[in-house]
RNA sequence: GCGCCCGUAGCUCAGUUGGAUAGAGCAGCGGACUUCUAAUCCGCAGGUCGUUGGUUCGAAUCCAACCGGGCGUGCCA
């Protein structure tokens, strides 16, 4: 049962009776003011229309919320309801519906999760790595988003495509193949292709940024100069003007200040890259030697793109190394794919894609590329360029056709970096023109992960954190929490070696993927392995602990839950701890449907925490094994057991597992 | 220059089509283990919601300007 839509939907029909065709308001609209009390003295709900209702009939809102509770029909649901406040309408449930619906939900294998009508088919973008580069931190949140909306959406009812649109055709191709020409070294390929391929690319990737850089930087260099005269000069004309700085004119210093700092700090780091080359005698003489690596890096991908038969052959081989080694990843953090259908899939339907455009007169030539034009956008999207060669534009919109066409997608998500707002922008608006009208495109933009500097989350060195070397460091770190736990334990361990290590490996993935679901997805957040695997506050740890301690109360007590489950024994909200936690329970359903409305798993990670709290609530003030009556105790243990269900769903919908013993 | 996003307690963060006294965790202070897991719980303290105006019965939320920060911005993805 879906307890806030059916309270709207009562909402509606009274508006409706009451403003009739009107005109004046939309009876829908003003019936999605009902939401959850925000304070228990006002109830469990309330509504808030009366108010812009009684403005737009100018009378007094008290008089309209009168009106409304007069047609309201909640008498099975509700006592009678209360008209507070400027015309607030407190609603407040009836304790005999409470305890129909949480009976009803101890019985159910859903929890009173009803099934979405009508289902949507969906389709989800997420993860999409390149293959060739070792998995990193900035993975994360696309795979773990990603993954807890395909999870509940499925949950919901509907029909939910994931996709694992790989990065494996690009650029980065072209540096493992070139690599693999110059630098193999065939022995660590045999042992580990892996290892050895991500070797190579990140030595040409190193290569080519160091002649990248060396060509830079005197053109920087030079930049640097004019900015810095620039600069003086302007300090210098506001001086000899006698008149005292004003406002616009720090403003413009500051600005060109602004400047100076920004190009000192480019060329830094291009210095740096230099440096890092130079400093080895041996890898400086690698490069001059590799003096044009940039372009044959460029060429040896469009060689592959053409079909060349080495480096096709090539392609073939590392390819399924590379998901090899992508799989183990995907397997450790339990995220599977319906499909991976990569870049590579669609290259043979590019070049229709841009002829298709051209023959519309949606796309035109413009300074030697092929280029859709868009209102409401200063430059356009690219979908061929002047050398022929085809971008991720033109994959993208090939990927939408071939996912309307083939899958009939009602909807696509992309659960993708907030950077490439812009790109999924002009993506859907040249979808839209292209006549993928009907299809509801939404890009499910995300923030960047910081370190503890605030800045992106980097090696002290600078390079990306790998995600492997992440998750073992999350496991390692909940192992040592595991043992310390256990050993300090009242009547002396519980857990063998294995169990500990068992556990560990739950606690630690689990951290790291709550820390991200927690946040609101659009912001940028700090990545804490401390705060994440702490047990107080909002992780997935306390949620865990949660789930561990109900079941703590099962063994300690001999309890057979799945007996008492079968017996029909009645639940009863006596206790006002029980009717919160009843309540909470059951509002398991809303929330669901709260966090897949705007695709936000931090509203259920919020829900979770919630209803964890509450169980603490109840679990302090009334005893359960040591209840005052035999029908007390095993009410009480079908609501610890329906907690527990909730709490084992509800991470499971965010791809977290739970533990029976910690 | 233009565009998008952000600014909430000392720190990290919630707060989403405008609702009643702005919430958590950490850190600080003070309590609770012979009683179902103290990885916990309870209490205290901590705020001009960046600033200034506006819209209205009501603004952290909407609008404008400004201040501060991030990101993007024609041939990478």
């Amino acid at each position: 049962m879906n307890i806030l839509p059916e309270l709207r939907d009562r909402f509606r029909a009274a508006l409706v009776e009451l403003i009739g065709n009107a005109g004046v308001a939309d009876a829908a609209e003003l019936a999605t003011m009902v939401r959850t009390a925000q304070d228990p003295r006002f109830g469990d709900y309330q509504a808030n229309c009366a108010m812009p209702l009684g403005k737009q009939l100018g009378r007094p809102p008290r008089d309209v919320a009168g009106e409304i509770v007069d047609r309201l029909d909640v008498e099975d649901m509700c006592e009678a309801p209360e008209i507070a406040g400027p015309g607030f309408i407190n609603l407040r449930l009836k304790p005999e519906w409470l305890v129909a619906q949480i009976n009803a939900a101890c019985r159910d294998a859903r929890l009173g999760v009803p099934l979405a009508s009508p289902a949507r088919r969906i389709v989800v973008d997420f993860s999409s790595p390149n293959v060739a580069k070792p998995m990193h931190v900035g993975h994360i949140r696309s795979t773990v988003i990603g993954d807890a909306i395909c999870r509940t959406l499925k949950y919901l009812g509907h029909e939910v495509t994931s996709d694992n649109h790989l990065g494996d055709w690009g650029t980065q191709f072209g540096m493992i193949i070139y690599g693999f020409k110059h630098f193999v070294n065939r022995d660590a390929y045999a042992a580990s292709p892996v290892a050895e391929l991500g070797r190579l690319y990140k030595l040409v990737n190193q290569l080519v940024e160091y002649h990248g850089s060396v060509e830079r930087l005197p053109a920087l260099r030079q930049q640097l100069e004019q900015q810095i005269a620039a600069a003086q000069e302007l300090a210098r004309q506001q001086a000899e003007s006698g008149k005292p700085a004003d406002k616009a004119a720090k403003k413009a210093r500051r600005r060109l200040d602004d400047k100076v700092t920004a190009t000192q700090a480019d060329i830094a780091s291009l210095e740096g890259k230099i440096a890092a080359v130079n400093q080895d005698t041996e890898f400086a003489a690698i490069a001059a030697q590799h003096s044009a690596i940039g372009t044959a890096v460029l060429e040896e991908t469009a060689r592959l793109h053409a079909g060349d038969a080495t480096n096709r052959q090539l392609w073939e081989e590392f390819l399924p190394a590379c998901r090899l080694a992508m799989e183990q990843i995907y397997q450790r953090i339990q995220v599977t794919f319906d499909h991976e259908l990569g870049e590579s899939f669609y290259q043979d339907r590019l070049a229709k894609v841009v002829a298709d455009f051209e023959s519309h007169g949606l796309a035109r030539e413009s300074e030697g590329a092929t280029c859709v034009f868009l209102a409401d956008f200063d430059t356009p999207m690219i979908i061929r360029k002047q050398d022929g060669a085809f971008l991720y534009a033109t994959t993208d919109l090939a990927t939408i056709q071939y996912r309307v066409q083939e899958w009939q997608a009602d909807e696509i998500l992309y659960v993708v970096d907030h950077r490439q707002g812009e790109h999924f922008a002009k993506l859907f608006e040249a979808a839209r023109l292209w006549g993928f009208n009907r299809t509801h495109l939404q890009h499910i933009a995300f923030g960047t992960v910081l370190g503890k500097d605030g800045k992106p989350f980097k090696t002290r060195s600078g390079e990306t954190v790998g995600l492997v070397g992440l998750l073992d460091d999350a496991v390692a770190r909940a192992r040592d929490i595991v043992a310390a736990n256990d050993d300090a334990k009242k009547n002396g361990p519980e857990l063998d070696e294995a169990e500990r290590d068992r556990v560990a490996d739950v606690i630690g993935h689990a951290a790291i993927k709550y820390a991200d679901l927690s946040h609101n997805r659009s912001s940028d957040y700090e990545f804490d392995q401390e705060k994440m695997l702490a047990m107080q506050g909002n992780t997935a740890t306390y949620m865990q602990y949660s789930f561990a301690r109900v079941n703590g109360i099962f063994s300690r007590g001999n309890v057979d839950i799945e007996s008492l489950r079968r017996s029909g024994a009645p639940i009863r909200l006596d206790d006002s701890h029980e009717r919160a936690l009843a309540l909470e329970i059951l509002k398991f359903s809303d929330a669901l449907l709260e966090s897949v409305d705007d695709y936000r798993p931090n509203v259920l990670t919020g829900y979770l925490y919630e209803l964890t709290k509450t169980f603490s609530g109840f679990f302090e003030h009334c005893p359960v094994l040591k209840a005052e009556d035999e029908a007390v105790r095993a009410s009480r243990l079908l609501l610890c057991d329906l907690t527990a269900r909730v709490i084992r769903c509800g991470l499971g919908l965010l791809g977290i597992d739970v533990v029976h013993r910690m």
